[in-house]
DNA sequence: CGCACTATGAGCGTTAGCGTACAGAACTTT
DNA sequence: AAAGTTCTGTACGCTAACGCTCATAGTGCG
């Protein structure tokens, strides 16, 4: 077991060669992430990168009317910024933490170097982006096609997977914010995992008591996401 | 004006220098995409990638129960078969022609080896894929929170941009089947759209009248989509 | 020319989720 | 302990889109 402070909580860290890794460390730096902080404003230049250790990310879009949605989660599994390395150097998404913990950044510099110039780095990253597009891309379809149950599911469970602990602290209305539904709808959602026995929801306060039955609740778009995940990157094995 | 099948009508194409172009125009293979063609199937592997120069082609998530949701749309602009250079030999989805026209195809395994080996290429090819990253994330916003009015809109415009003219051929179960939805809401929503007087609709064969207005019909995600694709590749300019 | 087929239009009742409003419950602060 | 704040639950009318069914109108073919 790891230290809870060690950088190789993430799994895309644990993943680089010595080599690679020797290079970032003196300039890994630890940040905690509060809960609602924002680490990317839509179109704003990226500074650094950042790898989640025992924090989430919630890749949102802002419309003008101020409604959003989710559109990928990044955990310990992933990085912020990638932006920096496909070329484009910014986004029009912004960052907000959804689970507060801690993140390791670095400088933007020094990952668009290192990633020129290391085929190691540069393929895990290439994969690991292609895995957040199927991300994107199933929730996408999942908007479009199931119920605000199933999504609530979904959301749960791909949450749960990213922390190590059955205990989520987030309120409906920040699930709401997430899901781009109203708060009630959540509550009403909540209401039913927890009449099933599948949850426990307190005050912020939710704990996932039967994961088999959140996943068989679940629309297909998890079990898509998670295969995919583990498919593109098995040397992190999520689970 | 160049003519009709030439390699370079392809936006990506005529971006390379000169040299990679060199490296690829002996192999590149001009094929029909018919309307409705399958390019790839989810999970298979790709040994072709696509250049559409008239076609358009659609990358459709297909549920198991048959529903289906277009993720993104590729035209003369870009490139279909991105999961071999990010590196993951497949995608979770269907690559389908939407309006029939031709491409120009490549082995995949000698795109990969240019692709590692051009610095140039690459760049060129991880913009378009942020590109294309961020359609999908608008594609999960407009999912969510918009009317169908507007995401037909905003259908037509991506269309329109991505073919020459002003005349698209695809019946409306055909856009229903994109869009998710039912063929009779497209019916609906067409026709408002031609009472309006936005566009002209007869048995599969939809003209564009006012481009304008359908511009400002349409939900703000296609103008964030259309400008994040002229940013990442002002050499293409789609317009 | 007439027949068959396919695309479009129109009319139901149904439903999931929205907007709004308000009440109770659980923490926090003083 | 009281007051204030933040979460959660409940209710009610409303609307967009659904699923279904059937009618009409182009189009192509024998």
């Amino acid at each position: 077991m790891l230290p809870l402070d060690d950088p190789l909580n993430n799994h895309l860290l644990a993943a680089l060669s010595a080599d690679e890794y020797a290079r970032f460390s003196p300039q890994l730096e630890r940040v905690p992430l509060p809960l609602g902080h924002v680490l990317y404003e839509s179109g704003h230049e990226l500074r650094h990168v950042y790898f989640p250790t025992d924090s989430i990310v919630s890749l949102l879009y802002v419309m003008l009317d101020g409604a959003s949605a989710e559109v990928a989660v990044v955990g310990n599994e992933g990085i912020i910024g990638i932006a920096l390395f496909m070329g484009g150097e910014t986004m029009p998404n912004r960052a907000v933490v959804q689970s507060a913990g801690h993140a390791y950044r670095l400088p933007g510099q020094l990952l668009k170097q290192v990633f020129n110039n290391s085929i190691g780095l540069q393929h895990l990253l290439l994969r690991y982006t292609q895995a957040l597009l199927t991300q994107m891309a199933q929730t996408a379809v999942c908007n479009r096609h199931h119920s605000l149950d199933q999504q609530l599911c979904r959301w749960l469970l791909l949450s749960r997977d990213r922390l190590s602990s059955d205990e989520l602290l987030m309120t409906q209305e920040l699930i709401a914010n997430m899901l781009g539904v109203r708060r009630e709808g959540v509550t009403e959602a909540a209401g039913k995992l927890q009449e099933a026995g599948l949850i426990r929801y307190q005050r912020g306060h939710i704990t996932v008591l039967d994961r088999a039955g959140l996943e068989a609740r679940a629309c297909e778009c998890y079990a898509v996401v998670k295969l995919e995940y583990d498919r593109l990157l098995p040397e992190l094995s999520t689970a």
